[in-house]
DNA sequence: ACCAACTTAATGTAGGTTCAGTAGGTTGGT
DNA sequence: ACCAACCTACTGAACCTACATTAAGTTGGT
């Protein structure tokens, strides 16, 4: 038998018991922040003790990168900086829909480390930034292209879009009830009218 | 000497210390979140042991609702339900370079109270919802005055607005630097171009 | 026999709260 | 003017609970 395949069984099921554990304190997070999330509480969800848990991940905060790594990994997998502004937005609003329990990381996160010495606030600007940037490129790119008018600033209207994408999905943590469809299509059209209209002077 | 007057001097003394720990227990609040936010930490700004902050207010929690209460104060004064909605915009922009650190507090608790057992849930659902209807309302108004459009859905509008609003919080708390006042310049133009333009169906 | 995957029972610590006491200003009577 | 009773505004130490983490032991597959 293979070094590799050794204990194939046992390592195949703590390689699932690892996966429900990332699930369960990703799902957490969200709904209670990291500082209000035990350790007790993702155990008890993912059917081990919390000194088990430990086991699988060294400490609470290595646990935490681990599901940081697991959401950049999903999100460097669909990054997809080709399409238009347009369909970069229509793009998240699909995922609110589509992946419901990863929407949200990143506000809580963002919230729980405003402070100046907070562990991974330069971790959450950094990718602040990099959103506003893909989404200033896309503007450009749209202008370079003939689409859209040359008298919008790309750099504002980009800060624009990511408060309106962050802010919608705090609105939706709060209260998903909200008509999200028809708010991201009234948006998008209210976008697509002052991208591509000539300006006029009144 | 009248029976309210007794004790005069030092009574007011006691109210200067607690107006003095309310302040700072805001500024913390937004900056470390209301759970990571220690007795210790407003004891020591305000001048007062975490033992003696508790004789002014007879918990944290209570503390934390007194702060609630101010700010509410502050908000019930000046509620402006008579400009348009553009004005309404504009007020909150203005009141971020005026009183930062108002700011980013409804997030801040938005954020640490999203599951439904959450001890504010209730009473911050209960404000973003009659912030959609503040605008929903502006718009309404707009348009029965002649100057909007009355194929923009205001609920949806309101919905949107909103959320650009607490996006910019968002925003502007993890980077001062952004360009506010011409972001929202930005999106009240976006705006206006869509609620007083005459529909063309393409 | 060995190793992963646990468990239960400590351990340590942070932080809210309680308690007993101190300082010193206030009041009302003399 | 002075004093006793009373009050507010604290402080320092002790208390208690909730967690994260560690230690030591158990189980079961290979």
């Amino acid at each position: 038998m293979p070094e590799q395949r050794r204990y194939a069984t046992l390592l195949a099921k703590g390689e699932d018991r690892r996966q429900r554990i990332l699930l369960v304190a990703q799902r957490l997070l969200v709904r209670n922040g990291w500082r209000n999330t035990t350790l007790g509480q993702i155990g008890r969800e993912a059917g081990v003790s919390p000194a088990g848990l430990l086991h699988h991940f060294e400490s609470k905060e290595q646990l935490l990168h681990a599901v940081l790594e697991a959401r950049d990994r999903y999100d460097d997998a669909r990054r997809d900086s080709s399409g238009d502004v347009i369909e970069q937005i229509n793009g998240a609003a699909a995922r609110f829909q589509q992946v419901p329990d990863l929407i949200g990381m990143f506000i809580v996160l963002l919230i729980e480390n405003l402070d100046p010495e907070a562990p991974l606030r330069g971790r959450i600007l950094h990718r602040y930034q990099a959103a506003i940037e893909q989404i200033s490129e896309g503007i450009r790119r749209g202008q370079r292209a003939g689409r859209y008018r040359t008298d919008v600033d790309p750099a504002l209207k980009a800060v624009e879009i990511v408060a309106f994408l962050y802010g919608m999905e705090t609105s939706w943590l709060l209260d998903p009830s909200i008509p999200l469809t028809e708010v991201f299509k009234e948006y998008t059209q209210s976008l697509a009218l002052q991208l591509t209209l000539p300006a006029d002077g009144h």
